[in-house]
DNA sequence: TTTACCAAAAGTGTATACAGTTTTAGTTTT
DNA sequence: AAAACTAAAACTGTATACACTTTTGGTAAA
């Protein structure tokens, strides 16, 4: 599902080593084994990796950019802690954009675009019936990134893919395995109106559910803070 | 008109020296004294700079986010060149998204945001008067993260910023100098129909609006690629 | 004349070194 | 005992060094 456009393609991988970081890092922050405001110094990191700095803090700028990690001048890196207020303002940003893609992607509905979403919904159910909540999210996620492929439009998709992973860190601190189950009922509905072409209820029922996701985060909750090397290991 | 809020503040400016190296980069090409294409070798900026090329690699790689540069594995960084069908996906993008934009804006009108409004307009007119591309161009696109900005929404003002920015190399290696006078007409008579809170009105002229600029860009025109240091200088 | 090849030059990718800042821990002072 | 100070340790920011890759320019072969 993913675009291969090299023209297009995503921050121009810089290298392969940069990108391992990068990536392992993600996973630990996303699976919670890393707790926003955990310390990231440069020189355990460079250790664990079996790199020098340098690899390091090519991998958390990065990372600062995706908005996983806060870099602080003479201080560091931290795991990002985003706020609710950010929260809100990505889903509003999710609303206006998700609001007029799903009018557009309704005139151009068709069986093979529908069969996709299907099929994409069904793996949605398996994660969630799982349990794992990293697998879950992302996969939530997905399917409004999946959507906006199925358009054709890879900078749409782009935008929206960092917009979610945006509040990936969010979604995953805040929402609950019930709120996952709902999400997918959802987009079961949503896909049933596209089929439909019926614009009006698909927009609807789309924006409806991001108000739903925005409204089942629990922001009240707290994590603590712990070390890079259990984590990681 | 900047947010100041730390919480939401981009890339985390990771210094100064950087930074002046990416302004300085992003004006050059932005104001054509480097054309897409050209190679911006590591040493060459460095010494131009004063500073070794450790600073230059993060300033490319951040320019590479901006897509204002191509970074080729073991072969450089080069001045993108963005295509048509990037510019048209932008475009699409942002219709969806200014649409959504402008209906809540309408909604949410004040007599306060209507005079920031027209004041951003009048100082349109004046640079789209005097000779000046990339200064023109710059306040057309601002007058679409100003409106953002006035709704209070960081996320949104950030988003929509880097789309635009993203097709500033577009809009400025095709855009007319008359095209940019009907731009600043358009910008008029969207701020009237927000004014008059005619929410239909305003969303059909700001979709016209971008259809417009979309459309005037002369796509066929080609441009040769030069040296760095006459640029720089 | 064109193509193929090869060595030197230039350039990128990564590691290391060093300077300046922040954090830490111990000691003194109140 | 708490607060204030200080020196060492740890860490970040930048420069430099070196290995490896690409480009270049020239020579030889077709």
């Amino acid at each position: 599902m993913k675009s291969e456009d090299p023209t297009l393609s995503l921050p121009a991988a810089p290298s392969n080593a940069t990108n391992t970081i990068v990536e392992a890092l993600t996973k630990a922050i996303v699976e919670h084994r890393l707790h926003p405001g955990t310390k990231l110094a440069e020189q355990k990191l460079a250790d664990h990796f079996g790199v020098s700095r340098t690899l390091v803090r090519q991998a958390l700028f990065q990372l600062s950019q995706n908005r996983l990690i806060r870099l602080e001048p003479a201080r560091g890196a931290f795991v990002a802690a985003p706020s609710a207020l950010e929260a809100r303002q990505v889903f509003a940003v999710r609303r206006m954009l998700e609001a007029e893609m799903t009018r557009a992607f309704v005139r151009e509905v068709t069986p093979a675009k529908i069969k996709a979403l299907k099929a994409h919904v069904a793996q949605e159910k398996n994660a969630v019936a799982g349990g794992d909540a990293a697998g879950r999210t992302e996969l939530l996620g997905d399917f409004h990134v999946c959507m906006a492929e199925l358009m054709g439009n890879d900078v749409l998709a782009q935008v929206l893919g960092e917009l979610i992973s945006r509040c990936a860190l969010i979604t995953l601190m805040y929402q609950t395995a019930s709120a996952a189950e709902h999400s997918n009922d959802e987009h079961v509905a949503i896909v049933k109106a596209l089929a439909a072409r019926d614009e009006k209820l698909a927009v609807q029922l789309m924006d409806a559910h991001l108000l739903s996701v925005e409204k089942n985060l629990a922001f009240d909750r707290k994590v603590p803070s712990n070390d890079i090397s259990m984590a990681l290991s």
